[in-house]
DNA sequence: ATACTTACCGACCGTTCGGTCAGCTCACGA
DNA sequence: TCGTGAGCTGACCGAACGGTCGGTAAGTAT
């Protein structure tokens, strides 16, 4: 009667197709906008179908969001200890974490729309869970760096974890709708990008008299 | 029968009263999601009256867009020929457009959604509109800057600009979300976040040997 | 063969969608 | 005083919405 909440291997080609079809529309129009009918056609199956294996439109959401939050938390443990100085860690991180974005854009813009969302109940929820991790770990490490006086001291941490986030996601926002804008050349290439923004910020960061 | 398209002072209490509805509510949910119903609802009118000022649900949009590009699109001119150095010039530019966005949540917020909304056909005029003059005249000041060598000659002028503009943009969007994360208490004071980010992004552009 | 389950569908429900129409009220110029 | 037109409304339209109904085809265990 309704899809299995533990057992996850269990999900038919069908039910796979349904949960693809609705994160593409969900992720292009939001919630409200997106008919059953039309994720239905885009599956190549039935709206009764769909209610067979999702109880109603929500749950199918929630179903969703949980596969895009499961596959947007990936991929940073190995980035979190990894050697060198603060400077080529937090390089590291973030670059990292621009790449898992746009390798998971579909999940990322659904998160995003989520997160953004003011009135919606989950949203916070949301927030803490994919956000605050990623955005925990950034300050972690420029407080580290702070007490090993490669940072300066005088700046907020959490100003400087929000930069880095603000900058890889407002990149990744914003760059279908840059592609028309001539000067922004560094638009089409993410690692260029990466490297620019992370150069000013760390060197904005750095004590007087490192290199 | 439909409204006037030239003379703008010839719009009654109650067609400002429907604009003023209409705003909110594309803001809040975007366009599919909006019901005329509900745009007569929050403007205390009657949904046929809606159709008796604007010719369809588009058409209403539209206009709604143009009021808000028009009211963004102001108090910029006093500071770009401001006096001081680049970097003064820099953080007055950065912080006013700030204090413009928060002034007009609904505007920035329909015109962030319709820029960054892929699949629209205006999305990429009004992204020329809007943000390709804000943006055109932070790479100018940039550019300046290094050719008088406050600036070093080795960052993107585009590059920065993106980057303080995607400061200002992500605070806007996330501010609401980050409320609920209490290690950043800088969500709360515009002016602060403004000052922070800007201590880094300048320190970080500067020639080695400035102030 | 029987009984039961899972995956799926056509037809339909009540409700709401964008949009229309006939007609109301009322200020104002002739 | 009498149009006349602007502002506005209740009633209504076909279409699409989220969701349900009864039922079918296929598998599987007994």
């Amino acid at each position: 009667m309704q899809n299995q909440p533990d057992n996850k291997t269990t999900q038919s080609d069908g039910e796979q197709a349904i949960l693809e079809a609705a994160e593409t529309l969900f992720a292009q129009k939001g919630f409200d906008a997106v008919s059953m009918s039309a994720i239905a056609r885009l599956a190549n199956t039935s709206k009764p179908n769909i209610y067979h294996h999702f109880k109603n439109k929500n749950d199918l959401y929630l179903a969703v969001m949980k596969t895009a939050v499961q596959r947007s938390s990936v991929l940073l443990d190995a980035l979190e200890d990894a050697p060198g100085t603060f400077s080529q860690r937090l390089i590291g991180f973030s670059t990292g974490q621009l790449q898992n974005i746009l390798g998971h854009k579909r999940s990322t813009q659904l998160i995003l729309r989520e997160t953004l969302s003011e009135d919606s109940p989950q949203g916070q929820e949301i927030t803490r869970l994919v956000m605050g991790e990623v955005f925990g770990r950034l300050v972690e490490m420029v407080h580290q760096g702070q007490r090993d006086k490669e940072f300066r001291g005088d700046i907020d941490p959490t100003l400087a974890a929000f930069m880095i986030i603000s900058a890889n996601m407002f990149f990744f926002q914003a760059s279908p709708a840059m592609q028309h804008i001539p000067e922004a050349e560094f638009i089409d290439d993410a690692g260029t990008y990466s490297k620019g923004v992370m150069d000013v910020l760390i060197n904005g960061m750095l004590q007087r008299g490192d290199s």
